[in-house]
DNA sequence: TAAAAAATTGGATTGAACCCAAATTATGGT
DNA sequence: ACCATAATTTGGGTTCAATCCAATTTTTTA
């Protein structure tokens, strides 16, 4: 319950991990920096961090790709943006409103949570936002529904 | 839209200033600092910032007690947790994991999403851990729906 | 009224996120 | 291959929120 509860990274953390899954490949320093217009010596920081927490594997002066489990963790934080969005816009806000929203306080939402949420939803296949994915590890349809009540 | 965003506390701040309405008049610094368990000096130094705010007054060495402001603020902030608590169990999670996890992020939730959920729910007068008051202001029913919309 | 309890002040720390200037590394054009 | 330029990193600092501790001040109470 405690681990992998998925409130290991801070918001702007989140951003960044979202954000170079989302580019894929091989991340320059440059690319985060101005996608969110900060000082590249900041991202670098940052990335240090990241790496630290061993979600992605830098390589200086070149870039920075996800690790297997820096991969599995993101798709994990693109999944609950898009769930969350999703159940702010099944909920009255427009779907601007809700990713805009979601991305504020998303990073304060455990995995638990979100598990609850896809499951109550039947674990919707189409986001406000893009496409949500359902491959929680091996568990899948009846076995996760079972793992999670 | 920006002014009254709800987004002007940090978490820490929203609880302290929910336990000041939820404990009532006048309220000392030893009863937030053992409610929290945290060092009393803490408790002086945020308080004064809250003062800054304009939400408390503070007599110094008697305790705290809210403004007008302060009061309406506060009572936003409780609304907010208890619709979101509510969502979040319409959506799967126990009354408690509600509520736990509302805690968690409520702060970064804006008071505009805030408005637009509880309309969308019918402004729902129980909520998983409280009653749900509904005095916005002047406006209310059709009033507050148009303005809203 | 003096001791005890409560509160405040002053000084410091920690962690996250940020910037700037200087040094380092990589790269493209000739 | 070589150097100018661009990208990146390092080192040094700042700010802000939240916290603690020690010392002082104020209030309460026995």
């Amino acid at each position: 319950m405690e681990p992998e509860c998925g409130l290991a990274l801070s918001a702007r953390k989140v951003e960044y991990l979202k954000f170079i899954l989302k580019t894929g490949g091989t991340v320059r320093t440059n690319e985060i920096a101005s996608a969110f217009s900060v000082d590249p010596s900041t991202i670098t920081k940052t990335l240090a961090e990241i790496t630290a927490a061993g979600y992605i594997t830098h390589i200086p002066y070149h870039g920075v790709c996800l690790t297997d489990s820096g991969k599995h963790h993101a798709e994990f934080l693109v999944k609950r943006h898009r769930i969350l969005s999703l159940m702010l816009a099944r909920n009255g806000l427009s779907s601007q409103e809700a990713c805009r929203e979601a991305e504020r306080f998303e990073s304060h939402v455990s995995k638990k949570a979100i598990d609850r949420i896809c499951h109550f939803m039947g674990h919707p296949r189409q986001g406000v936002c893009g496409e949500i994915t359902h491959d929680d590890g091996c568990l899948v349809g009846n076995q996760m529904d079972r793992a999670l009540s």
